[in-house]
DNA sequence: TTGTAGGCGTTATCAT
DNA sequence: ATGATAACGCCTACAA
């Protein structure tokens, strides 16, 4: 497989000559079929597919300045947690012809910039992020550069690009509210890194306004943020119950670390929901299988990979400003949430 | 964000001009630093920031004929399967630089093909594929192309291209005596669809395999091909428990299936493994996670991913043909395998 | 060490 | 309807 290619990769100067005509034909039949005679075009056809040629793309999106990618840049690929959402996005994308670059930024700021430089010198006709929270220089040089940008994940009116999501905060705090009417008063929070994170920051507030809400104590809520993973969730799950006052309900900002709680609760002897509850956030496959079902806040991700997918098409093909929209979440009641032992 | 770029996009002679020196004197400064002496280079360098400049890829692509670029394609990013994997390949090639596009084929081969042929077209220097099965005029056109490309989560000698992974036959070999040794004499399979897909028909002949060596019954194999999918799983689950003799152990050809089967297995008010047992395949963390834990072949997905990109890597940059590389599985042993009830 | 200039494969503007 | 031809932005001999 290593050994120099045995043949020239095939040009339009290559097809234009087999065919008989000039390389302004061969262009046309491409790209703009019914400007050219069909006679003419069956023949140029046929001389693509003896050839087997397929446009350079460099050389395309040189001469056409545009790619017909849109590049997405996402926290992780390791965990299903965006993957339900990019792949319907991607599916839509296909749908229209268009290729999809995924990136990813470990969740790190500056990495995710590096990732969005790149893109955009690949020529990316438009951006999909997550989360409307970034250096504002950064949504500057893509509005200079005209990328039009589309964020999902959350919603939020007021950002300087679109975003097609839901209400991190109101979503948590329809669990929240539930967890306290349950009974729970010592609440311990695991929490994603708020720092650079919005929608992890938010679904902190949120549970923290419920609380407020219900009289309780600030300081009942005990909590720690850590790096995503189910290992980090259980290490963080430990720490959590060795405090005092021991929480009765630990609230996970997600459900990779949720069920990493959930893990170590079985290892230390703990039964949920009987000594201790545990929630989620997403309502990924996970929330279903492990046992107990774990009680999250179910969030439509395919829906929004669709339409945030048909906005950014839409912004990019039209030129339009592009349209923000909030999607509904529930919260999903299983086996993980009970009432604390009196 | 969809206003018009209010400023056009540096090029090289934007920089060239502002740092007072030739374009050839800043490409250069950018590809090969040592060759331009440190007042020069600190110049440009400053005018580059200054202006925010970075290289066009379609231009460089068409100049250099190289483009960074790896592409690889997986049969899907929706599970954790090849996330792991894909995850570590992608680290590796970052740190030397080099950019990976991610394309999934949704376990079809005529998609397969046409995302091969996308990447390529792309200017891909190298790919990364999933299985050695395909079309041999395929592994023919990537060869005239001269675009090295290497094959993992499979490891077959004889394969038109160096692989990387483990022998599935062997791996399956080893779990599914283990399963003959705990008494198991009515074996249910399900697995991925065999057509098209090496390492399916490799774990389900193994079974096979196993069985023979026991002097079963070949019969005694209850078989069920299904979709990609943790509910494609359960139902193919409760397919195979209505047949008789109902099968005392489930093997399933990949975890997500597993998974799938154990969930409706408790559903069905069976005991794991007291009713019937479950096997899985890949190790991934939902195995650790479900109850009873899952037993199943562990992959070294990231060591796989890393050495593929090593190995690709220099593949390319050096035009070495690439030696391919086996890999150890070894079986893990959860609570999911049990002796059948007498 | 640096500059000049040709070419990479397409698209798109003008002619014809 | 089709054909010349000038960009597009960068790299890389080759020359100075």
């Amino acid at each position: 497989m290593t050994a120099p290619p045995t043949e020239r990769t095939p040009t339009l100067a290559d097809v234009a000559r087999r065919a008989g005509v000039s390389t302004a034909t061969v262009s046309r039949c491409l790209n703009t079929p019914d400007r050219v005679i069909e006679e003419t075009r069956n023949r140029v056809l046929q001389a693509v597919r003896d050839l087997g040629y397929s446009p350079n793309f460099g050389a395309r999106a040189l001469a056409a300045k545009r790619t017909n990618t849109i590049g997405a840049v996402i926290p992780t690929m390791e965990n299903a947690i965006f993957a339900r959402g990019l792949q319907a996005f991607q599916e839509e994308l296909r749908l229209k012809g268009i290729t999809l670059l995924v990136a990813s930024s470990s969740y790190r700021a500056e990495l995710e910039e590096e990732q969005i430089r790149t893109l955009v010198a690949r020529g990316a006709d438009g951006l999909f992020l997550i989360g409307a929270h970034r250096d504002p220089a950064l949504y500057d040089f893509l509005n200079r550069r005209g990328i039009p940008t589309l964020v999902a994940w959350v919603h939020d009116p007021n950002a300087p690009v679109p975003t097609i999501g839901f209400d991190n905060h109101s979503a948590m705090l329809d669990l929240a509210r539930r967890v306290i009417a349950d009974g729970h008063r010592h609440i311990g929070v695991i929490s994603a890194e708020q720092a650079g994170n919005d929608r992890a920051r938010a679904r902190v507030a949120a549970i923290r306004a419920a609380m407020d809400e219900a009289g309780l104590d600030p300081d009942a809520l005990s909590l720690v943020e850590t790096a995503y993973g189910i290992d980090e969730g259980a290490a963080a799950f430990e720490a959590l119950m060795q405090r005092t006052p021991r929480p009765t309900v630990v609230m996970c900002g997600n459900d990779v670390l949720a069920v990493g709680a959930m893990g170590r609760a079985k290892e230390m002897g703990y039964d949920v929901p009987g000594d201790v509850s545990i929630t989620g956030f997403d309502d990924i496959e996970l929330a279903k299988v492990c046992s107990p079902g774990l009680t999250t806040v179910h969030v439509p991700h395919r829906q929004m990979g669709t339409r945030a997918a048909r906005a950014l098409i839409s912004m990019v093909s039209e030129g339009t400003p592009g349209q923000g929209q909030r999607l509904d979440t529930r919260v999903v009641l299983r086996g993980s949430l009970g009432p604390p032992r009196a």
